[in-house]
Formats: C-alpha cells, structure tokens, sequence
DNA sequence: CTTAGATATATCGAGCCGATATATCTAGGA
DNA sequence: TCCTAGATATATCGGCTCGATATATCTAAG
C-alpha cells in the first residue's frame, strides 16, 4: 500500500525519499503515519521490482540525496493496485480516494460503493454488539462502544455525499470550493 | 498496550487465549484488530515477566485450555500502565477509556484532557495544511483533508461531553442509559 | 452418523513502527 | 565572521503486529 501511495506521488513528479514522506504525511497523515523505516524500504523493493529508477544528476554532486523517477512499468502497477477491488478498510481507502483522479468515474463510484458495504457491515456488527454486551459492560465502556457507531454513522453519511456528487455527474470531479 | 487490555481482562475473571480475542475485538474491536499472532506472543511475555499464572484444572481434562489469571504483580502493573501519562493517540486511548472505572476520578480528567490537547493541537495542523495545500491538491484529496478535519472536530467535542460528565460529579461515573 | 461451524492453540514470514545515528545545509544573531 | 539551532536527508535496528495457515476438538443439526 506504501508502493501504491509512493507511486502515485511520483507519477505527478521525481522525489527523493524526504520529500515523499512530508507529501505523504501532509496529504495522509490524518489517518495514516508514514515512518522512514517504512518509507526507505518500500523505496528498495520499488526499484528492485523496476517500478521506480534512481536518478543520478550529471555535474556537481553536492549531497547525497536519492531522486527517484516511476518507470513504465511502475505506471502500470499503479493503475492496476488502484483499479484493484480489494482492501475497503480505512487506510487502502484514504490512498485509494487521495488518488482518484487517475480512475474512471465508473471505477470511483465502485470503490465508494464498495466502501459504503463494507461501513454498513461494520456498523450492524457494532450496533449487534452494543446490544449484546450492554448490561455487562460500564458506563465509559458503553460510551466508547457508542462513540464508535456515532463515528461510524457520520462516515456513511460522508461517503453517501462523496457518491451523490459522483453520479451528480462532473460536479463529482471538480466540486466547488 | 495489548498487555494492558489483557491484564484488564483478567481483573474481571480467569480466561483463556480464545475468550481474550473476542472480549477484546467485541469492546475494541471497532478501533482496534486484536490477532492470535499478537495475543498469544503477548500471553507468553505477560506469564515470563509473572504478570499471569496459567491455571491447571484438576481432574478429567477434556480438552487443552490454556487458562490464565492475574497475579498480585499482574495487579500493579495495570494500575502503573493504566495512569501513567503518556500516548494519547487513539489506540491508547481507546484503551484506556474501556478500563476508566478503575482510575480516581482526577486522574481520568487527565487523561481526557491530555487527549483533548493532544487533538486540538493535531486539529490545527491538519488546518494549517489544508489551507497550505489547497491550491496545488485536487478535489478529492482535499475533500479527504477536510473530510479529517471534520472528523477531528467531532471527536473533540466528544472528549467535551466526556469531560463535562466527569466534572459533573456522579453522572460522569454512571451516567443515564 | 456425518458434517458444518464454533472453539481453541500455535507459528511463520513479511512488513511496520519508533528510536536512533549520522551528516549536511541554511538562516540568523552575537 | 563565526556559531548554533533547526531543517534537510538517508539509513538501520529490534520488537512487535498482521494475515495466513495448520491442526484438532467440541457441538448441534439433519
């Protein structure tokens, strides 16, 4: 998932390694951290696998820094990992929604759906399991179990408006800000 | 901190590796994926240190339970991990909100507090990148910043009723259900 | 009596996280 | 001009987590 998020940031341009995690973190760190000890490997594996390349700048090398460029190959790894239907939970989604703007329409609504479902279990899970649990757990327990099915509700509803503007045609893609 | 919710079981009464996960991943579950690979690792440790003892059924056994319960050690060792300050992230505090009721009343504002601060402050640099970067984003990942922003927002004002509750007096330790 | 599904423990490899080490660049104040 | 604090930049380590997989038993239904 670090490789697809990695990828896409370098399909908009070349980067080294410092630069990827303060993007990364900027765009995503509300709910995913990226770490260096995470980073530099995935960097490793990408270009050992001939998804990414590293650039060598010709003249004076003032400081060792690690530029990095997507190959041919690395575009379409990326499409494929970002088309791919798997993974609706709160990490592959958040990348996968950072980078919609490579995807088909038809391909966006589908993730969203697929994303919607997936909540909608999760909440008749947690609602299932507040009525169960209720009479043997405490008053904070209670509230933490609540707040969860609170969150949970607010995150369909933020989805629904994400698939209303989709199908609501390009509004969906360039919405007013 | 899978210690910490294991110990925090175990106050209640003796369990096995089995009746842990699904305690675990019913109360936290929604925040927090509890797996055989990190429990049962995480039992072993907590029986070397001597924070459990592993009970042996006299008689018949039937079948290979492996049933453990919290020794004196165990005890203090929750106590230290549960009111110590630190970690306020949602995992931790999660965690430590679903063991509230064994905490003095002072030190459960503390922690609420501390979280509130912690979030607050997470809340202004999610701001802060929002407007940084939101000229050279596109609509979605921006939708995803704000989307993180509104989350956060939500999530304060629930520490706030939490907090209030607490102050409140009584109603905080067993409100209205 | 058979079989599907819940109960129960255990382990593996791949990968992640937080901490740490090291070094250079840059801007500003003494 | 020199010094220093903080940003830039790469790298690695140990401990731990996750998801998958293997194995076996119990239980209830048909």
């Amino acid at each position: 998932m670090i490789e697809m998020a990695v990828l896409g940031l370098l399909k908009e341009r070349t980067m080294h390694g410092y630069e990827l995690k303060k993007e990364l973190t900027a765009q995503l760190g509300q709910f995913w951290q990226v770490s260096y000890g995470s980073l530099y490997p995935a960097l490793k594996r990408l270009e050992k696998q001939g998804a990414v390349e590293r650039i060598f700048p010709k003249g004076d090398v003032k400081r060792a820094k690690n530029i990095y460029r997507i190959t041919k190959q690395g575009e379409v790894e990326f499409a494929e990992a970002l088309a791919e239907p798997t993974a609706p939970d709160e990490q592959h989604f958040g990348v996968k929604l950072a980078f919609f703007r490579y995807l088909k329409p038809a391909d966006r609504v589908e993730i969203l759906e697929r994303r919607r479902a997936y909540l909608t279990e999760k909440l008749a899970d947690a609602r299932a399991k507040l009525r169960q649990y209720k009479e043997r757990i405490d008053a904070y327990t209670y509230r933490l179990m609540e707040h969860g099915v609170d969150t949970n509700t607010a995150e369909i509803e933020w989805i629904d408006q994400l698939i209303a503007e989709e199908k609501g045609g390009a509004a969906g893609a360039t919405p007013a800000r």
